[in-house]
DNA sequence: CATGAATGAGCATTCATTCAT
DNA sequence: TATGAATGAATGCTCATTCAT
């Protein structure tokens, strides 16, 4: 595909302004095309179908988070800090970009199984960001060495991704990043660090 | 609504197996009828709409889940004991329904916004058990005073959630009761509690 | 299917005289159905698709057709009787229903190679009958005993078509049965017959 | 129009081939350049539109057709070897061009009414070829005096139509050819010529 | 002459809901 | 109460043609 063309991300922009403007069921590709000030037929010569639009853009935007998180996370030591920088860096950026707050959160999330499916792979790469740390803390003898990582990798993502749904379910009306310690020292204390 | 009738029971019973076996974006108004055994107009007795299959359908089922988890909560002394039989209960019940547990957490969450806020709404009598739980944690000096009631809960919602849909996404093929005290003592460790 | 409910052939009907007046390309579900006065959902309560109505349109009239051929045939006791009856019964049916000459021989010819190859199954029946005439003529020694039955038929089809599409082509302007008795007495001499 | 240019052609034999592959409907003007190894406007320099292409494409084929015969009739004496060779020639040269044989056949009568209104003027110069023949058979009184020349001449050409249209509907398996001399005695039968 | 990216009109089909019986 | 035939709005995608380069 023709990923680095400036119409590629041109449409995947408009898609994700589209979707959280008028929900899920309501973007249509006439929509999209036209916020992204291109033809109806011009969607068709960087993407396969609708589908594809939609699964782009989750692997897009979670490649950018991915990529960030690695960033702020190689710069800490501890695996206590590590997670730290990762869950406000999480909620930074949905913070600064609401429109990918609510795709993300709410609106991608009615797509059909097929569809979910492929976004789940994509998600892959993030949930393995967290393992890295869980391992590195056990490492580290920060965290508990019995610590079952599959399961404390479901409570923090879990507990991340509950945190921001709500947020985003209150219309964004509070701070989320300043909730980002006091999760962050739940979730340490989950995993046995000290206190 | 005519909610002690026979068929009202009888129609909410087809639409999760229906939902369950065909997935949400399949499940329609004529094959929810013909699984109740009754015609598709007769549906529109006992319901408003389509919509409101689904909502009744998550009220019926979490009033279950509220009524035995207030049973087994209110036989145990200890904020941590609550929780517990809390988790387990909610393991256990979607355990042995797996059409519930599909339904529940994968295909009712493709409803959309406005579906999503009013199951939000039926939701919050299972978050208000937590909440009691935790309040009732502090009280004992189980838990950490400081404690962050309404974050707190969010973890614990957003890490059973996860939990439970990361083993519907699995196909249900390991024991999910067998996790309850592992994800307990991590949750119970995030709460402060003695280890 | 629901053949003998009215608006089956309503429906089919619709579709003949939409092809007929607007083109096979032009002729939409929604014009059909418009035309047969039924909502254009209600054609699919009918019909599995599009191709559908094309196909048993095509079925229906040629069922007809055959049916009317064979009686006409079994009146008569020479194979040359035969024959003729055939083509004037052929040609009269076309005649007396312009709208179906123009389908049949113009427009219908335009569909996908799917939809033919169905059509052409259909037609067999209609082959086979000229088929029986040719045997039937041999037997009797009105037609040359070494008569290759196959091409015979290809020559009576192929000559029966050219001169009816002609004919259409020509905006059937002129009188199409009349020239039954000249077409005749070319493919009975062809086929050996009495002069 | 640049009908002497080598792409003029080039473009002719791709669609002929595109036809042929992938039917009428799936041969896109894109398909055509590309087998035809030119730029899709390029295309547009030397046919007016799509419906150029096939009409230039028909007239190509069909004047070396008319043209072949010509010749092979001109070295004839009787009417019945004119139209023997005739016969001949239209089954080798299709026999030979399988390619050419789908498309004329099967595919290009797919084509909307427009369209095969003027390749039916193209076909007028092979049909005045069989009416030569024929008014030369009345002349050399090989043939019937009253012979209704238009109505032989559709007999004839509907019979080798279909005798060819059903070769390529049975996947040309069979030596069309070898049934020249079949055909042409019904067909000369037919006419009143000696048996 | 040649290119190929961009255009945008056009349509079969589904399914929640109604209402005459 | 119960039925189920009928309704009709709503949309992703293709492809012939253009035109700036």
């Amino acid at each position: 595909m023709k990923r680095n063309k400036p119409k590629y991300k041109q449409i995947i922009d408009a898609a994700v302004i589209v979707i959280a403007e008028n929900g899920y069921h309501q973007a249509q590709v006439s929509k999209i095309a036209k916020q992204a000030g291109v033809a109806d037929g011009t969607i068709y010569l960087y993407f396969k179908n609708k589908e594809d639009i939609l699964i782009s853009l989750f692997r897009e935007k979670m490649g950018y988070f991915v990529e960030k998180n690695e960033e702020v996370i190689a710069g800490k030591s501890t695996a206590a800090e590590k997670l730290l920088v990762m869950i406000e860096n999480h909620c930074r950026i949905l913070s600064e970009d609401s429109h990918l707050a609510i795709v993300t959160q709410l609106e991608l999330r009615q797509s059909n199984k097929e569809i979910r499916l492929k976004i789940n792979e994509v998600l892959k790469g993030y949930l393995h960001l967290v393992d890295q740390i869980l391992y590195y803390g056990i490492e580290t003898n920060e965290f508990d060495p019995d610590l079952d990582v599959r399961l404390t990798r479901q409570m923090i993502f879990g507990t991340l991704d509950e945190m921001v749904t709500t947020w985003v379910m209150n219309d964004q009306k509070y701070d989320l990043v300043a909730q980002s310690s006091a999760i962050h020292q739940l979730l340490i204390n989950g995993c046995g660090g000290k206190r």
